[in-house]
DNA sequence: CGTCCGTCCGACCGTTCGGTAGATTCGCCC
DNA sequence: GGGCGAATCTACCGAACGGTCGGACGGACG
């Protein structure tokens, strides 16, 4: 059977759309470049999304959905508060370090790089806020030290994100190349190790050694 | 005197082509669209700067330049070292704060937004080797923890660039407006106490009570 | 007054872009 | 095998883009 949609055109587009969209932002993106890498015809593109938005739309949402379900997952999971925070950070790194292009594409719509439409991002809303309650949470109960949760949490995906999209352009030889297995343990320990010194109160008194098995 | 070129037209070329630079990246950037609302022709914009790409060098290098200025102030001038940790990550913040333009573009520069160029940003680079130095020098004597510096600096500044070009769109309740002060405040106070509590040692020993004036 | 120069303008050019129209191929089901 | 719809092709379009050209304006200077 193998025909030329082996593993159907549309998604083979929108993993091209992807990288695409990575590299060269929503207006750098050329339509005929992507159907010249897939191995198709430009119009053959609006066969499958009526305009370029809707294509870039389908690419957004999809990384959108996917992460959204990950972290989710991780949150409603058994475990301590402690515990939790440590996997969640490394789920979300790692889900970093895996889908670098879809975090650059989060990052540009951001900025503000798609043309008349600020709203959408409504799933990153409410995973932000999921996270910011589980920890307030976890300070009522005097687990975590009182920090600005919302705060901590923005700063970690500013973090994440920058590591992996922007710092190799600044300290290449800090960064390895992309994907690099010991870069992205060596950024995992040290994001873990900065929300653990936010979270734990200044004495000692609950969180470190819970969370020095790290 | 005053001509039609009241402030200098190529200044507020420049000045026009940063806000559109920033909102919209290198390709979003329309030439037309500066020159009408620089209130001039667009072929006058070729009269200054030989191409587009040359209008977004200097665009770029004047940021980084004065972005390089306001910090080596700052790290040269006198005071411990904890001081002058604090009133680095101010100065940092304020130049970000009055600036988010500027910084918008610096982030867009470094997710590869400019076609054939990745050089460039030099100053960056040794500005962020220079900061971590320094940091490593504080270890030495023991006055911080032993952290990775370059990894404090790059996460600090994904995190503050984070907080003030993107965040407002996933947390628009928690981020002020632009320019607000009362969030750039916030914003302010929450990474000095992130930076602190990663440079400070777990038992209090020599940190803590001396930065603790923030 | 003439002319020189920095500044700016109106009109235009070649290319490329996103998008459309219509024909053709291919697999599938009756 | 004939009809049908999905998928893909070739060919083309109007608009918008970055960039060029030659000249007009106006002050400075001799």
């Amino acid at each position: 059977m193998r025909t030329s949609a082996e593993r159907g055109t549309r998604e083979r587009i929108l993993e091209v759309a992807e990288a695409s969209l990575a590299d060269d932002g929503y207006h750098g993106m050329r339509l005929h470049r992507i159907a010249e890498r897939v191995g198709i015809q430009k119009a053959s593109l609006f066969h499958y999304f009526p305009s370029k938005e809707h294509l870039y739309r389908a690419v957004l949402d999809e990384g959108l959905d996917e992460t959204e379900q990950t972290l989710r997952q991780v949150i409603d999971a058994e475990g301590t508060p402690l515990e939790k925070i440590r996997l969640l950070v490394e789920a979300y790194v790692d889900m970093v370090a895996v889908h670098p292009g879809r975090t650059k594409i989060l990052l540009r719509q951001s900025l503000g790089d798609v043309p008349s439409g600020d709203q959408q991002t409504l799933g990153a809303q409410r995973l932000l806020s999921a996270v910011a309650k589980f920890i307030s949470e976890g300070q009522r109960a005097q687990i975590f030290a009182p920090i600005d949760p919302v705060a901590l949490v923005l700063g970690v995906v500013g973090m994440v994100a920058f590591f992996f999209t922007s710092a190799p352009v600044l300290a290449p030889a800090w960064c390895g190349h992309e994907g690099n297995a010991t870069s992205i343990n060596k950024i995992k320990r040290h994001v873990v190790e900065v929300v653990r010194r936010c979270l734990e109160f200044g004495d000692h008194r609950v969180a470190a050694a819970k969370l020095a098995t790290v």
